[in-house]
DNA sequence: CCTTTTTCAGAATGATCGTTCTTATATTGG
DNA sequence: CCAATATAAGAACGATCATTCTGAAAAAGG
């Protein structure tokens, strides 16, 4: 009995996950999506929920598939000066193409949304936690290596890493010209001696 | 002949632009203003016009009322690296307030709208420009002062603070903990010397 | 005080939103 | 091939949006 489902649920998700971080939540709407991903209002309401539900499995979506591409050999154990400008670099890899003004899409949520939504809100924080310890890790191991002066607070730099990453972010959603983005990520990088 | 307006225009332009640096654009309704404001729609649009042409009026009074109070001494001619300090110090004092969180109004502006609606853009790379041009102002004053290394590069710091403020305004608004905002700011100066 | 003119308050309008409902179709087990 | 059932497509619903319109009230000149 019954008829199966005409779509595939990853690919649907990656169409809608794709919506939501070009337009962000309020500017997407369901019959966006609907046309994002060629399935019917049917379909989407009954496998993802409604338009929040989406939105955070979206957003888990995000998470998944963009967080170890991005990040890369920061995430590894040993991680360290290397690896922090290896990952800023790809940043200013991103940021140098004109088309790419979506910046990132938790940065974004967390401007856009966590204000008002204590789900989401959550969520960023946990995320935003582990970022900072993924951080933290690679400034004590250059400080270790004798990469980063002795004196350097692991603390604070790795807080100061992570500003510079959301500030990034966000730069490269703003209609600023790329090579102040670049210059910005450069000097920045700069403290790390 | 004739009745007069029962509102004074200042008044009201500055309640409304405090609903829409809080709320941002999009999420402030014409009946928000209404409320906001305590004025008829009648009187608000006659004065006023579309909510678009009050966007840019309220950004305009935000600009000519928040300018000087943030950037203080640094728009002077001869400001240096005591008022590059003294604004971040601003700054870090605002984002110490936890009910502060709404942010600097054009830039939220810039994330918000200016990808989406060009006058809104134009006005943003005026304004962003003319910061530009304060911050670098300040910075060759500092390397001429002595204050900062000779070979300091004017043009890649100033692009630098500008995206320390930008970001240090986008965190604010970002459910992060205040003490991080500070390690970033605090940190992020260090690399003036 | 009365006429004129503008303001006010909010009803009306048309668009769009998220969500639900309807109807017809496609699929599958028997 | 037929009955059962989940699907698809999109119409329908109620809310809210920006904007316009509609009397009633208010103010000022004669």
């Amino acid at each position: 009995m019954s008829r199966h489902r005409e779509f595939n649920e990853p690919e649907v998700l990656e169409k809608a996950m794709m919506a939501f971080w070009q337009q962000g939540y309020e500017d997407t709407s369901y019959d966006d999506l609907v046309k994002a991903t060629g399935v019917s209002r049917y379909g989407l309401y009954s496998a993802f929920g409604d338009k929040k539900e989406f939105f955070l499995k979206a957003l888990d979506y995000y998470l998944d598939m963009n967080r170890c591409v991005m990040f890369g050999s920061l995430l590894e154990k040993d991680a360290a000066l290397d690896d922090i400008h290896d990952y800023f670099g790809r940043m200013v890899e991103n940021a140098n193409d004109p088309n790419k003004k979506v910046g990132c899409m938790l940065c974004n949520t967390a401007i856009e949304l966590a204000q008002y939504d204590k789900d989401v809100e959550d969520k960023i924080h946990e995320i935003f936690r582990d970022t900072k310890s993924v951080l933290k890790r690679a400034v004590k191991n250059a400080i270790t290596n004798g990469e980063l002066n002795k004196e350097t607070n692991a603390n604070e730099t790795a807080d100061y890493l992570f500003g510079l990453m959301m500030g990034g972010a966000m730069l490269v959603r703003s209609p600023i010209e790329r090579s102040k983005i670049k210059n910005y990520l450069k000097t920045g990088l700069s403290v790390l001696k």
